[in-house]
DNA sequence: TTCAATGTTTAGAC
DNA sequence: GGTCTAAACATTGA
């Protein structure tokens, strides 16, 4: 489940590994997946990588860039690059047991093979994800970009701004209000709830019904759990470097998500879990009122 | 066999 | 038009 941490880890990585390097040739295996001409992609470099909120972006030369969206199952993998020797990864996305196995597998839908013989592959089970080439004086005229709200990690966003950006959706309940993408970006299903329970807010609660203590709570958690799975996603890039295994996902140090029925790392209480949005959400009633 | 899972888009109801 | 809900997308595994 890429969410905005998952991605900027990606980021990281990936900048450290191919920038600079020629992308020799594009096998598309997947068309749905590919939007754009792979083949323009051949002989630009690498200028540099970037994220905003879930989408990741790689500028070429020659005016072009690559978009990633990962959706719910997507992975990225690169095998070799800059720097150590080959054999060497760098993962991040959607966790599966494949991911540490041989490349290309079943679900692979794009490669991309790099001058020095590095390769990174696209890989998404659900076929959600897509990968898209476009000029780069147009990516900010990308409806999808316009549309998102101000990024969580930044100076600017402060709880005034939070109040102000999901204040209109006065009757959705807050969970779902933070995980709209043009109120905020980057909050997901797994850090929105993290988020609730760091600042003890029921997520059923009504946006109208929140008070300034609540805005400022709820805003340092959602700074928290998006700090924390960037913190963790670096644990997990370093574990796959060393070919570990999965260990050191999120998930794993996860309060909530996915706890139904377990105890309340807060109280004696148990998490339990109803659907808000159509999604699973999870919270101690205990803890989060 | 049916259901739930992740993020986003889209269609439709008020 | 704004706000909100629910279904759709593809696939797998419980």
């Amino acid at each position: 489940m890429p969410e905005l941490p998952e991605i900027e880890t990606i980021k990281i990585g990936l900048d450290k590994k191919i920038k600079g390097l020629k992308i020799k040739r594009v096998e598309v295996l997947n068309p749905k997946t590919f939007q754009g001409d792979d083949k323009s992609l051949w002989g630009k470099n690498v200028l540099k990588v970037w994220r905003k909120a879930k989408v990741l972006g790689v500028d070429l030369s020659g005016n072009l860039t690559l978009l990633f969206h990962l959706k719910m199952s997507g992975q990225l993998i690169l095998i070799g690059g800059r720097g150590k020797g080959k054999g060497v990864r760098v993962v991040g996305g959607h966790p599966t047991q494949d991911m540490k196995g041989e490349m290309p597998n079943k679900s692979t839908r794009v490669i991309f093979e790099f001058s020095g013989g590095a390769k990174l592959y696209f890989n998404d089970q659900r076929k959600f994800g897509w990968v898209k080439v476009i000029e780069t004086d147009k990516v900010e005229d990308q409806d999808f970009l316009k549309k998102l709200g101000p990024e969580p990690l930044e100076k600017s966003f402060t709880w005034q701004v939070l109040k102000e950006r999901i204040g209109n959706h006065k009757n959705l309940p807050v969970k779902v209000a933070i995980m709209d993408q043009s109120a905020i970006s980057g909050v997901g299903n797994i850090y929105a709830n993290e988020a609730l329970f760091d600042a003890k807010i029921d997520p059923r609660r009504k946006v109208s019904g929140l008070s300034d203590e609540d805005y400022k709570k709820l805003h340092k958690g959602v700074i928290k759990a998006l700090e924390d799975g960037i913190k963790y996603g670096g644990a997990t890039r370093a574990h796959f470097v060393n070919s570990e295994g999965e260990r050191g996902y999120f998930l794993d140090y996860a309060k909530v998500y996915g706890k139904d029925g377990e105890k309340c790392p807060g109280c004696k209480g148990e998490v339990k879990k109803i659907q808000l949005g159509g999604r699973g959400t999870y919270y101690c009633p205990n803890c989060q009122k």
